[in-house]
DNA sequence: GAGTAGATCCTCT
DNA sequence: GAGGATCTACTCA
């Protein structure tokens, strides 16, 4: 298992990278517990050109300014004032293009987990949806920011390869108020896995 | 099973 | 001062 390298996300293809987040491991490393998940649904985010994005035609505060850092670094915040939301900065400085990582599959840690969350028992909402991902991880806003090569937050590859007939392609999730670009087949998740959030599907 | 409303607070206007 | 990249529970059938 090795953290994925800064070249990772340093690339132009959001939509690929995207794609190839899938089956990857996301690793928190929070007061010396260990909690991760394989990521089994993403959203890109195109930056400047997409109207579903915080960063659209070049919107710049202080919410989203880590966007436009270099890729490789985690963008979290609060969204409804409930739900934090985990995404990965990808593409070079100034290019504010972003994955929405939406949900994962437990893998180690599920104990800790249950316990941020409040349950007794796994289930398939423990790590379903980006708002209980990021608590059953413990990520907080104030993890926005992060490079994904430090030791207490990164994305490692296992070597499980995930076959291109397992990836299903879907528009986004919550974002009807972008207009024509919520149809947008940004959305990536593994076929038939309990963990995705699939219940806006038609 | 499907549809809808409420929770709840940070951020930008 | 308004609204949001969501989730859950409750209603009704």
């Amino acid at each position: 298992m090795k953290k994925l390298p800064t070249s990772f996300y340093q690339r132009k293809d959001v939509l690929l990278i995207a794609r190839q987040l899938l089956g990857k491991l996301l690793v928190t490393r929070f007061n010396k517990t260990e909690t991760s998940g394989r990521i089994v649904e993403v959203e890109a985010y195109a930056g400047a050109i997409d109207k579903a994005s915080h960063a659209y035609s070049g919107r710049r505060t202080n919410r989203n300014e880590v966007m436009y850092a270099k890729g490789g670094v985690t963008y979290v915040y609060l969204c409804y004032g409930i739900h934090h939301l985990f995404n990965v900065v990808t593409n070079y400085e100034d290019i504010p293009h972003a994955i929405l990582v939406r949900a994962l599959e437990p893998v180690t840690g599920i104990e800790i987990m249950l316990e941020r969350v409040g349950k007794e028992r796994p289930d398939n909402t423990l790590t379903r949806g980006p708002g209980n991902l990021s608590k059953a991880l413990g990520i907080l806003t104030k993890h926005s920011g992060t490079s994904l090569q430090s030791n207490e937050l990164f994305i490692a590859d296992d070597g499980t390869g995930v076959k291109k007939n397992q990836i299903a392609v879907s528009p986004r999730i919550g974002v009807d108020y972008a207009g024509d670009h919520a149809l947008l087949p940004y959305r990536f998740y593994i076929k038939g896995n309990p963990f995705v959030s699939g219940k806006k599907v038609k």
